[in-house]
DNA sequence: CATAAGGTTAGACACAGTCCAACCCCTATC
DNA sequence: GATAGGGGTTGGACTGTGTCTAACCTTATG
């Protein structure tokens, strides 16, 4: 099982999802992880800490990354790298890809199931494939580029 | 014609190559340019600045990141988004996909031509796309993750 | 209770990249 | 060859993301 289909997350079973990843459900964990999980959006370190300070007790900027990047290492989550100046955090590990609009900065998911990928060349020996990112960046038509 | 065959670059073709991208071909900008046209590899603002200023005059960071910045936008180089830390600027515009060596960091190409990728959605309308970036990420298979 | 380990915190720090106002250099013009 | 003007360059201040550190808090355990 890599994810179990939770269709409402609470913060009880969200405490639980941390535990069966091997991670203690603090206070502020629980909030990090349900801002993401709750809603099923890409967030930047910022707007996580933004959307975890409005409603209860206050969380540190330390926190917040010390969480995301425990998060990650415990492959609860996924980083996306398509803007040089943020990260993006995706709730979703599932296999999928991106479409990235340059003009607004959304990133929506494009479902990996269908895609197919062919002709790429074999690694170099003595190497592993940790994850292939396809990224599609797109804009307006009519914008001016 | 996208890309003439320069088999060597000096800083006199390059300075024509600026030229015919309606770039004013300034010292600085020759250099710069030089940089990365000679090696064949992806490189950042901070190495590009470290390669410029061991030889001839001194040149700013301003200037760098000015440059690069102006070389993107006449399409003269393309910009590698894959570190979070920071961006890689990639003399190659033929199309091409990237594999990243997690470990050590080091950015390889992987010719576009024979990759086919199927099963993409449409886009919605009124989208163009502006570019697709594959991007292994590989690491050493003995390495700790 | 005392202790220790783990978690959180504010604030200092590091670093990539941008901005700005002053300056420089090159060319055109007289 | 003086002058002016525009494009290019510059140092330095600044911004924003992310890390580090040392102190502090919390919780489980004996």
């Amino acid at each position: 099982m890599t994810n179990m289909e939770i269709t409402q997350y609470t913060r009880d079973n969200l405490a639980e999802k941390l535990r069966t990843h091997g991670i203690n459900p603090t206070h502020q964990r629980i909030e990090i992880g349900f801002a993401l999980f709750s809603r099923h959006e890409h967030l930047s370190a910022d707007q996580i800490m933004a959307i975890v300070n409005t409603r209860h007790s206050e969380t540190s900027k330390a926190t917040v990354y010390n969480t995301l990047n425990l998060f990650l290492e415990k492959k609860l989550i996924r980083e996306v790298i398509v803007d040089p100046s943020k990260v993006f955090y995706d709730p979703n590990t599932e296999p999928h890809y991106h479409m990235y609009d340059l003009e607004s900065g959304r990133l929506t998911d494009i479902d990996a199931a269908d895609v197919r990928v062919t002709g790429l060349p074999t690694l170099p020996s003595g190497m592993v494939t940790e994850s292939m990112d396809i990224v599609i960046r797109v804009r307006p038509s009519d914008a001016a580029h």
